[in-house]
DNA sequence: CGAGCGTTTGATCGGTGTCAAGGATCGTGG
DNA sequence: CCACGATCCTTGACACCGATCAAACGCTCG
């Protein structure tokens, strides 16, 4: 293991260790998991709705997407991913895939079996339940995301969305809170949001028109976090990030 | 054994075994768990956000719903628990509460403490996967919920969300599809589809004109329900339900 | 330099929210 | 048994947020 480029399934080892730090023999045995390694680009699908996925799929760099698509042609998003999400435990374990899960810039990803998944699983209770923790979060993002789109106006949408990216952005090491790259265009956003991209254009023009964003190409600069969080109506509990993955937050 | 009564534990074995039917040691670990029994009344909190439960908590009987409150004082239902649901596994793993529970009708709970419930889930494989499983469904309800808020107009999001329910309902045993009790007010319907009060009654006396549905009290009958799944633009597989649980679905 | 995609802007429409008041139902206590 | 209050349902009038339609503009990459 003196390699020197980074074992290809590092980035899963790390998401893990959100929850609680993991022993070097479950580390190892995370890393000896078998693996397929696989390069996509944009808009390609790594599942889709229908299909019965026996693998599932480690993010390793890059970001993806799952959607829904309604009986009008209406598309939702319902989760953003980035580096070290296991994108389609969800999907393999239920051997059903209820949505699909879209390449959103070039990624790379891992392929692992769903047996050797449930195997670690059990063998290692402290992978386990890392990995149940991990889809618990995911859960309660889940439940932030019903919430938003459900009960908060357009601006406010938007500005817990951008939040909610730059922590989880900082937290996987890929940027500062309030200046990122966010690889997706308005229309994307939309579809997070619920809203149309006509109206994600406007709402955020007039917040760079308030100062609180400005937005060039695809990166994103907060002039004043805490004030776009509070616009927002964002904290950042349901994130169940630790403590020194969040730093200063209120 | 021999007890008349039903064991406090059977909904939870039942619920369980939606995924896979339990060997007989493993059905006995289950209900061998400690736990305590209570009931509440209507409206009290089984947790607060912001609580750090210890105990996960498992309905037995009536319903609960999950909430998340917004800046505004808006709220947002994100689920509805019946018979069998762990209500409450999240926030007991995950340690803090980012969202409260509540009942819906009068209650029977149990509560199990959160390390009986990680020790027999790496204990007992076949129980910790059903439990992972259960969560995993869980999860995607929260997504079907999303895109239901997100992308559908009031009528459709009222009509799937009435026709998730006969489904639950259905497979727990707790009504027919097409005739059931709901035990919701407008305003909780309309707290679960993000919608108000008043344009959730329109909507309903609307479908009820154009026979879509009849609601007298709190009961709901369907005069056909593949013509409400189609108007609510409704597909069950995100139920992930066993064949036999759903019989003639499309 | 042109094609294609994403962004920006304007005009108008429509679905849903808001405010307000009256009606139905049900449980409770006199 | 009736009266009362509380809660929920129903309905109307009106306002507004965001959708829709349409067109021009600006990148970026062959």
């Amino acid at each position: 293991m003196l390699a020197k480029t980074p074992h290809p399934l590092a980035p899963l080892v790390d998401k893990l260790e959100y929850a609680h730090v993991l022993s070097e023999e479950d580390r190892a045995a995370v890393l000896a998991l078998p693996h397929s390694l696989k390069a996509l680009e944009p808009h390609s699908y790594i599942v889709r709705e229908g299909d019965k996925p026996t693998s599932s799929c480690l993010l390793r760099n890059g970001f993806a997407f799952r959607h829904k698509v309604v009986g009008d042609g209406g598309r939702q998003i319902c989760s953003i991913h980035m580096k070290g999400d296991m994108v389609d435990l969800q999907n393999s374990l239920l051997g059903y895939a209820d949505h699909s899960v879209q390449a959103l810039t070039r990624i790379e990803v891992a392929f692992i079996p769903r047996e050797a998944i449930r195997q670690i699983a059990f063998d290692r209770p402290a992978v386990g339940m890392a990995m149940w923790f991990d889809t618990l979060v995911d859960g309660s993002i889940f439940r932030e995301w019903i919430t938003n789109v459900g009960r908060r106006k357009a601006r406010l949408r938007l500005a817990h969305l951008l939040c909610e990216f730059s922590l989880r952005l900082e937290a996987a090491g890929l940027g500062k809170r309030d200046d990122y790259t966010l690889p997706m265009t308005q229309e994307q956003l939309a579809d997070c949001t619920g809203l149309t991209s006509v109206h994600v254009n406007r709402t955020l023009r007039g917040m760079d028109a308030d100062g609180l964003l400005t937005r060039t190409n695809r990166s994103v600069t907060v002039s004043d976090w805490k004030k776009l969080a509070k616009v927002g109506d964002f904290r950042s509990a349901y994130l169940h990030l630790r403590e020194d993955q969040l730093e200063i937050v209120q």
